[in-house]
DNA sequence: ACACTGACCTGCGAGC
DNA sequence: TGCTCGCAGGTCAGTG
């Protein structure tokens, strides 16, 4: 489900609730949620505080005493904050408990998260596979007209590849082709160095107010915590029927493997 | 290197 | 009502 906003919604109200608290179980029920061996993670987290909070991306990163905890939500994770009698149910997949006494349970209903242990000092910044933080002055016109050179993919694409930028997902692409007037099946190929600096800044914008909202809901999405996205921001596009622009019908079209929508009127 | 496909999982709603 | 199909805000391995 979530995207940057989202983690960065999750990781915040995470730092909030359980900063320094220390970890003094751990179990696992399903163990290929854990990149590694399971055990090992029960063991090496136990005795753990989380003392950190970071992202990149849509990795949320815990330091820890010892080591680095990263956890991937996918889809459809979600970290819940309860009393150790309420019932577990078949969907939560580990339980952290917490020496306040609560548990921190991680609920995902299609298994896709995951969660892996680093060194304690490993470096999130340059990653080979995950590009800029939208947010950093290195995301820009510049940069984009670079990585798009000898590419011919849609945008819509690119702007899913998490090595163009991190965090970026379905409905912001969605929202930024929208907001920048590109159908996202347009190849980047023909875009020009103007569509360039109003994707980076549509791009910094959408997210910038996506986050400030506390993450989407689209659906159903209650980010952890009961902490329902106290979001209304409406999407223009992304999953919509009519355009609120222009009035015209929002088509939905399979590019890059996921549902795009888009204004035929509006996006060129 | 790039672009595209299927796989990983489960649940839900649409259509028959 | 009950079944099957398609689809879901993500990523990775495999293919040509």
């Amino acid at each position: 489900m979530p995207e940057l906003p989202e983690v960065e919604t999750v990781l915040r109200t995470l730092e909030n609730q359980i900063k320094d608290r220390q970890i003094t179980k751990v179990h696992v029920y399903y163990d290929k949620l854990i990149l590694g061996d399971a055990r090992e993670f029960e063991e090496k987290m136990t005795g753990e505080h989380f003392r950190e909070f970071e992202r990149r991306g849509k990795y949320l990163i815990f330091r820890m005493d010892h080591v680095t905890f990263v956890s991937h939500l996918r889809m459809e994770g979600k970290y819940y904050l309860m009393k150790p009698e309420e019932p577990l149910t078949r969907h939560m997949h580990a339980v952290f408990d917490l020496d306040d006494g609560r548990q921190l349970r991680y609920n995902d209903t299609r298994k896709f998260g995951r969660m892996k242990l680093y060194p304690l000092d490993y470096d999130f910044t340059v990653l080979k596979d995950l590009g800029p933080e939208p947010f950093w002055p290195s995301f820009n016109a510049q940069y984009m007209h670079a990585y798009r050179k000898g590419r011919s993919e849609p945008i819509k694409s690119m702007l899913l590849d998490q090595s163009f930028a991190a965090g970026i997902g379905n409905i912001y692409a969605d929202e930024i082709c929208a907001a920048c007037h590109i159908r996202p099946g347009r190849s980047v190929k023909y875009l020009t160095k103007k569509d360039d600096e109003n994707i980076v800044r549509e791009t910094k914008r959408i997210l910038k107010e996506a986050i400030a909202a506390g993450g989407t809901t689209i659906r159903t999405y209650t980010s952890s915590l009961g902490v329902t996205g106290r979001f209304q921001t409406e999407c223009t596009v992304h999953m919509q029927k009519i355009c609120p622009r222009c009035g015209s019908a929002i088509k939905v079209k399979y590019i890059g493997g996921r549902s795009s929508y888009y204004c035929p009127h509006c996006q060129k």
